[in-house]
DNA sequence: TTTTTTGCAAAGATTTTGCACCTTA
DNA sequence: TAAGGTGCAAAATCTTTGCAAAAAA
């Protein structure tokens, strides 16, 4: 486990995990903490290798990453969404982070987060005329970004 | 491989598969058209594992579908999608299937594909707004359907 | 006949587990 | 102190690969 010389204060963000966790009978620990943080600083989702790579220098457990989030999901603190390529990763949910969806490029794996009103309400829309209880929804666009796109006209130009 | 001996006419789906295949140079083979027609089929995406369990009796190895996944989704003709639990799932893709979004039961597993014009329309607006080519998207709602959310309520009202 | 594809089995990766020891509450 | 959590290493799974035989074009 992560060496705890010092006890950094927590955020407004850490205090919630601290919370929620507690609210379904688990622990909070330095390595749930340190995981949590991880994905708070990712700008993107992350692959669980990604995630191992990124504990595995404070010292936490490969086995532990997976326990961990396999409770974050359990409890809402984190899903997973789909990456091109078929590869799963993870993120922060609300409260979490804010409620958005992707635009990733698969030419650069850049992610574009977004939120738009306009789509969740055509999910509701959807749902509502299904008789469908929504809880949680996933949008992944795929394409090229602005730069990957004008690099491939480029590209097609040239030959 | 697949035993042949009679050579079944094929549906205007298979000669498009067909056509596609070759397109890519790449071959019509009966495992090629046997996993095409289990995909199409399947009233929902298959996960890899469900996929081998269905191939497997006609003599179809792992390694064979592991590959043919790999090449069809790389042609196109299929692409993956994400269940509840993580589990990753494939499909068939326009022109081999309608274009269309899923609403997954998180209880009972049951898929509801749906199409919504708005729901695109939005998605595309969002997309020109960051100047974003797509080139394909995926919408993933997960809850409860009608008659587990009638059970879910009834069980809570019972203790 | 040439080029792909497939089967098989081995090699590699990825995940899951049991259990003893350590922490949190 | 009781209930969890984690490290470690082994087991179980899942994927990928090399190569020879078989099939498609």
């Amino acid at each position: 486990m992560a060496d705890a010389e010092e006890k950094p204060s927590r955020s407004g963000a850490e205090q919630l995990l601290a919370s929620t966790l507690r609210e379904h009978g688990l622990r909070v620990t330095p390595d749930r903490l340190q995981l949590f943080r991880t994905l708070e600083a990712a700008s993107a989702p992350l692959s669980i290798t990604e995630i191992s790579k990124r504990m595995e220098p404070l010292g936490i457990n490969q086995a532990t990453v997976y326990r961990i989030l396999e409770r974050f999901t359990a409890i809402s603190v984190t899903h997973s969404v789909l990456l091109p390529h078929g590869v799963v990763a993870y993120e922060l949910v609300p409260p979490f982070a804010e409620h958005h969806h992707h635009l990733v490029c698969s030419r650069c794996g850049r992610v574009i987060n977004f939120y738009n009103p306009e789509l969740d309400q055509a999910i509701q829309a959807v749902a509502k005329n299904y008789g469908f209880t929504v809880t949680s929804h996933m949008v992944e666009v795929h394409g090229l970004c602005t730069e990957c796109a004008k690099a491939h006209r480029e590209k097609k130009t040239a030959r």
